[in-house]
DNA sequence: CCAGACGTTGTT
DNA sequence: GTCTGG
DNA sequence: CCAGACGTTGTT
DNA sequence: GTCTGG
């Protein structure tokens, strides 16, 4: 699935990486630093395509924007549950109320450097803390969606998971769903009200990540840094070969 | 017609 | 917002 | 997702 | 065990 995961290019970087524009200041461009340890209810960059603030009859445009992850629905009474719908299963995203008004209409990428999971330990107790990151070093593009929430306009996200494919199985049964980047421009089209067949895992893509062993410290949501993503040997490997 | 509900995912 | 229950 | 908290009563 | 906070 997708709790934790990692983002460091800057707004800027993104915006020409997604081929984007991005406010900078203001409600919709609010400041943003490089973290390797993104939290739910935490700011993360996401890419949609929008009316830009203040412009409402002005034309849709790609925009790179600040948002919180966990979405919140429009008909919210408050955002005390902010922290709770940090992702979508891409197999019930179209039906669920919290989801479908989205998934026609408010669909984004949200940009990552890559993701962590827990995996289970084979032959040991507790789960190994993995990092997910390409072995190209390119940015990746989880589907996403947003909702913009009260007189605010507070802006909150959510990312779609899917069935772990390939050798993300054998961390975990669910993934964020990566989408390539020649499907970018469809998921974000904002003229498309039907966008789920999209949400096709890419084989290629997921072979092409790193399984990377990590410390412990990602656990802690207080905890952040690059040193979050160094590679240590797992307990398999430290420990003495048996028989 | 109005009132009221509706949040999701993943885990063991 | 949209659907369900009454 | 993980880490860490989680005290009750009576009162306004 | 379950909920909250990050």
């Amino acid at each position: 699935m997708c709790g934790r995961y990692v983002a460091t290019r800057g707004l800027d970087d993104l915006a020409a990486e997604f081929e984007a524009g991005f406010e900078a200041g203001g409600t919709a461009g609010s400041a943003w630093r490089p973290d390797h340890n993104i939290a739910p209810t935490d700011a993360v960059p996401v890419v949609l395509t929008r009316h830009r603030s203040g412009d409402r009859d002005g034309p849709a445009v790609r925009q790179v924007r600040v948002a919180r992850w966990g979405l919140v629905p429009s008909w919210a009474p408050d955002t005390r549950r902010a922290g709770k719908l940090i992702n979508a299963r891409a197999e019930t995203v179209a039906e669920l109320p919290a989801f479908r008004s989205a998934v026609r209409r408010r669909r984004c990428l949200v940009p990552a450097d890559g993701w962590y999971e827990w995996a289970p330990r084979p032959d040991g107790p507790g789960r190994q803390p993995t990092y997910l990151t390409p072995l190209s070093g390119e940015v990746l593009a989880f589907a996403g969606l947003y909702e913009l929430w009260g007189p605010d306009r507070l802006l909150t996200s959510s990312i779609i998971t899917t069935a772990a494919a390939g050798q993300l199985v054998a961390v975990h049964h669910r993934m964020p769903l990566v989408l390539p980047r020649e499907s970018w421009a469809a998921w974000l089209d904002p003229g498309r009200a039907d966008a789920t067949d999209l949400l096709v895992p890419d084989l290629g893509l997921v072979d092409r990540l790193e399984l990377r062993p990590v410390g412990p410290a990602v656990g802690n949501v207080a905890n952040d840094g690059p040193g979050l993503v160094e590679r240590v040997r797992t307990p398999a490997e430290a420990a003495p070969t048996l028989f």
